[in-house]
DNA sequence: ACCTGAACACCGTTCAAGT
DNA sequence: ACCTGAACACCGTTCAAGT
């Protein structure tokens, strides 16, 4: 059922009603399976999720494998346009995928050298990172913009600003040019982790050394 | 004009009719002013954002500096939830207020070190961040949930998932009763200025003795 | 030429009427 | 008791009709 929904939704955007016409059923049918509209939307996050697992232990370091996740986080989210744009404003997802992957990152990040209360906050962070630029990419690539046309965009945006007023902005418009979707990802998702290895490093240093903590 | 839209906004959602009607006006009078409801609500994105200046340039070192943005970013997009949760997906506002803190901001991580291109990456993947967090607390908020009730949810539907499945998540559930909002916040924004700091430093590092790259 | 508001094509959800 | 679909209360936007 929520693969059909999903499927329903992978074409562009979505209504309860436009949902029953593709199944050939009564909209309101629907409402037997899900309470709300929200109820459906979360189901459907869950779903995208089923697309990918959590890379297997002999795929790299805990980092390695936490930077996979977080490039097949992103790559679930934008194959599903309409839940993609959803999940950045939605409550968190308890279904059974998004949990799972929950429970393994959160293992790979406790391994990495973190705590219990770093663990969970430092996974959140990284959800809350990957929502925001799923959120940011997704009305970009849903009005049919290809990415060149939206770096040239961008980049003639910036460099048509007064230069006495914006310094950095216009003389850094063609850096635009240089740096895709995936490339821009990847670097926010670096500096997350790079910063949680350093923590965990940090943090197994004073657990050897106990006494040197002043 | 601007500012008694985001007026209007402040009190929960939000329709072209009903701020018509709050403005006393006829809602198609709109339209004169703005092409689309998206039009409208990219200004009222920037007005939301005229709220919070950039710090002075005595208000700490530049890391200090951008924290505060940080953090007075996102205290601008709370103080609008109607907004808030549009700016999580709608295509970058290049308005007055907008552009004065990018620039303000890309200025502050070239001081930290960063290159061109790696300050606008940077200064992007901080927007998906507060975005992504913004995005994620606004249902909570407009649904009337209390942050405390909202911690005890958290808690108590992790705490029941089967150990055996979830071992690392449902040993965690007490976590969520320590941190708030905005520790979680600070969290992950301070993850990612120790990783820019870090870079910044490395760079000078490397200018300093540019022999010895290999 | 400008402004108005009725009308169009939707939407999520309720609920009375059928079986 | 269950299922259906007409009806309700919206929505963004168009466009014909008025001034």
């Amino acid at each position: 059922m929520a693969a059909a929904l999903a499927l329903a939704n992978a074409s562009g955007d979505f209504s309860m009603r436009a949902l029953g016409q593709r199944l050939r059923v009564d909209p309101m049918a629907i409402y037997r399976h899900f309470r709300d509209k929200d109820a459906l939307l979360e189901a459907m996050v869950d779903a995208a999720l089923a697309d990918f697992e959590a890379p297997p232990a002999d795929a790299g370091d805990p980092v390695e494998r936490l930077r996979q996740m977080g490039i097949g986080f992103r790559r679930a989210l934008m194959a599903h346009p309409g839940v993609a744009l959803r999940v950045a404003t939605t409550r968190p997802v308890l279904g059974p995928h998004t949990l799972a992957l929950t429970e393994a990152c959160v293992a790979l990040l406790t391994e990495l050298g973190l705590g219990q209360g770093e663990a969970i906050q430092a996974y959140s962070a990284l959800v809350r990172y990957i929502t925001g630029v799923a959120g940011a990419e997704q009305p970009v690539h849903s009005a049919g913009t290809s990415e060149t046309d939206w770096q040239e965009e961008m980049r003639s945006a910036y460099a048509s600003l007064p230069a006495g007023q914006y310094p950095h902005l216009s003389r850094m418009a063609d850096e635009f040019l240089h740096r895709g979707f995936d490339e821009q990802f990847e670097f926010g998702l670096d500096l997350l982790l790079d910063a949680l290895v350093e923590r965990g490093r940090r943090n197994r240093a004073a657990d050897l050394t106990p006494g040197d903590l002043g």
